[in-house]
DNA sequence: TGAAGCGGAATGAACGTTCATTCCGTTTTT
DNA sequence: AAAAACGGAATGAACGTTCATTCCGCTTCA
């Protein structure tokens, strides 16, 4: 019970801040804001996080391995690396498109540098059952030979590109044109043996 | 000459805060560090910009116009739209990486709230002659036949991600590989016929 | 030609505001 | 009743912006 209830508060906190900094972004949020939305005392937020950087890099491991979860669900390791690299990728784009707020924040952080090296560090370590896929992709000639991050740029970059412009320019990023952009980054990054063909 | 001078001040004053800006964020750099990196005083700062976020404003409308001019450097009508598409992209990333500090700034503050509307209007204007040429493609069967935003995630997303990649965890970024990058990249856009083809 | 006067550019100390954090009296829990 | 949790006023540091003053190059006048 006590455990429960100690633990909505803090969360009650992270959600209100999540929210007021990707509607008002860093400057826009001070603490005090924080705590309103909340309905707690700005004192009370510091019992749970050291400060404001804390309490930032707190949510940042938190919306990772929510997004892993979410990327991970439904995977299938008998599936082709075809269809298991769609479903990846969808679940992704699906989760930034659902969670504007989690997705904004992400991008907002990534590199700013109150997001402490530690924090930053541990995405790896989060991200590595994602990583393991490609490489075996690779080995198996399923995918171009290219080095990991180049692919990881071929596909993350799009989804965050994509979920930028449905979020800010409300455009209808509508399920049939989700597939067809994860189809397109397939073809980015799937081994084609004539590599060398003009156009 | 009264007028050569005026405008170094002027000069001056963005560089330092881009430089600033970049290092450090928005928080990090207060107007007093502006004023101390330009070799000014802070009072003169505000002969030139109305405030902080005009200041912003400015550097941002600066930087897309250098962008598009590094963009269409050596550009060629008569060449394939196969290569006019390298050559823009290649243009680009080469922009990116080597002027990180613009680049940096760019994709910050592309989403801020004190970006103002009118200087987000401005991108669209200044980035029309390359829209163009992305319809035309589509028209010419050159490229697949996706909405304009799904094309423009598909080549300037990777952009982004490559570039921060590099950038950040200096990963080295050689010719060789911007080139592979390219390739998959237009891998992603290009017309082919037999689309439906499994793996 | 040299001195005095002039105007606007430049300055940085000072101001008022905002913010993260602390502190302490009150409330809730055990 | 003791301890823990809580709220929100108080604090002081930091910030953007202002403005009275200084500085400097040019013009005017003798």
């Amino acid at each position: 019970m006590i455990e429960a209830k100690t633990k909505d508060k803090r969360t009650l906190i992270m959600r209100a801040t999540l929210e007021s900094l990707s509607q008002h972004g860093f400057h826009g949020t001070p603490i005090s804001m924080i705590a309103e939305k909340a309905g707690v005392g700005a004192g009370t937020i510091y019992r749970y996080f050291d400060n404001k950087e804390h309490l930032i890099n707190e949510i940042f491991t938190f919306i990772k391995k929510d997004v892993i979860k979410a990327m991970l669900q439904d995977y299938r390791e008998e599936c082709s690396y075809k269809e298991r690299f769609k479903h990846l990728w969808m679940n992704l784009i699906q989760y930034c498109i659902q969670h504007p707020q989690e997705f904004q924040f992400v991008e907002q952080y990534r590199y700013a540098p109150y997001v402490s090296h530690v924090t930053r560090q541990q995405s790896f370590v989060i991200l590595a059952p994602i990583m393991q896929f490609f490489i075996e992709s690779k080995r198996a000639k399923a995918m171009k030979d290219l080095p990991l991050y180049t692919i990881i740029s071929l596909t993350y970059g799009p989804i965050v590109s994509l979920s930028k412009l449905h979020i800010d320019h409300n455009q209808s990023l509508t399920q049939e044109r989700i597939e067809q952009a994860a189809e397109a980054c397939w073809d980015a990054v799937r081994f084609s043996p004539n590599s060398k063909c003009q156009t």
